[in-house]
DNA sequence: ACCTGAACACCGTTCAAGT
DNA sequence: ACCTGAACACCGTTCAAGT
């Protein structure tokens, strides 16, 4: 009988308390919002004490923070492949990118609102900040290949990106439940991004 | 002695107690942030009980509620005067207007926060929904005005003032302290806004 | 190494009562 | 009309102790 030693050397509940509580953390974020997550909750669902989570977030924010770090994660594997075809001209690209984030955006809206007030806030763990850095490179990125590819006018790639990455930013910001003025994000994301190509269109 | 009956009329503390939570509250938010404002504390601070509130604001989320309504007001009234006049361009317009906008949720940056999640939040109450809106219906009546000078293209001015606004919305959304990567955003805005105005416009 | 349980110092909300 | 004070049901965090 290899591999059975039950009782011993599984700990006291369960085979991985901190993936747990990260899956029941970001349940509980999306029911009830990052301020109404509450660890004595956590722990009950979890038949754990409540005091438990401590070994693995040292506290609260710890606990979003991770939740954080999970999110900025998943959008930038999600938005790395929404972008992973070159073929495409600059505006298809933008448009694709755009509209992946303003879907996860909409799919996990309190993970984003946590995200967002993450990159906020100054006391941010650096290994947030980073992640959030990471994610957000991808704008720049699209701009500078369609720099390459003579379809956005010539400076500095950050700078340009900018106009784009803001006025989705702020698309999603300007929302609830994915729609703005009752239209859908995904209808006026097309409307935005085109204005957003003509401005950055080459003069000639 | 007209207008002296001291300690009959007025009444156990304040003479006006619901301003005076107002006036607290906001001190406490900019400090600490909306989920660190504590009514327990705001009722030691005025010398009053900590149950005192109860007569002005129904709960905490009340309270809240009022200070975002304050601000609405507040920025909207802002933001009017910095497009009051007329006889400037479109560009020179919405360059004012991002701008004021801009010094605003530098200025108060929690309250712009706050306002920004009374937005987000579908159990506000409408009269915070109703501020909220007429506050960004100023952004769509200067790019009408644009429209009516032949500075910017045709078509629903909400859409087009979309691309504008959001961008703006953006900008302040990805930015920590005022700044985005080191940069104030009063040097930014140009930039963006500059890139906006060649979208908007008119084709020829 | 991993988790428990009691103790501590806080909360917001309710409600009967006081002035 | 305006405010108090006790009571209630929650919190997050700390820390010594258990397995």
């Amino acid at each position: 009988m290899i591999n059975v030693e039950k009782t011993k050397k599984r700990p006291y509940h369960h085979g991985d308390l901190r993936d747990a509580l990260l899956r029941a953390g970001e349940q509980a974020l999306e029911t009830g919002g990052a301020q109404n997550l509450s660890l004595r909750e956590l722990g009950r669902e979890l038949g754990v004490s409540h005091t438990a989570f401590r070994r693995y977030f040292v506290d609260r924010q710890a606990l979003l923070d991770g939740l954080a770090l999970e999110g900025f994660e998943r959008l930038r594997t999600t938005l790395t492949k929404a972008v992973a075809d070159r073929n495409q001209d600059f505006e298809a690209r933008l448009i694709k990118l755009a509209r992946a984030y303003v879907r996860f955006s909409t799919k996990y809206p309190a993970l984003t609102a946590l995200m967002f007030t993450a990159k906020h806030n100054p006391a941010a763990p650096p290994e947030l900040i980073e992640a959030s850095e990471r994610t957000f490179a991808i704008g720049p990125l699209v701009v500078e290949e369609g720099q390459v590819a003579g379809e956005v006018v010539q400076g500095d790639s950050l700078l340009l990106s900018l106009a784009a990455s803001s006025s989705v930013e702020g698309l999603i910001a300007m929302s609830r439940n994915g729609k703005f003025k009752g239209i859908p994000l995904d209808r006026l994301l097309g409307e935005v991004i085109q204005r957003i190509v003509l401005g950055l269109r080459p003069r000639n």
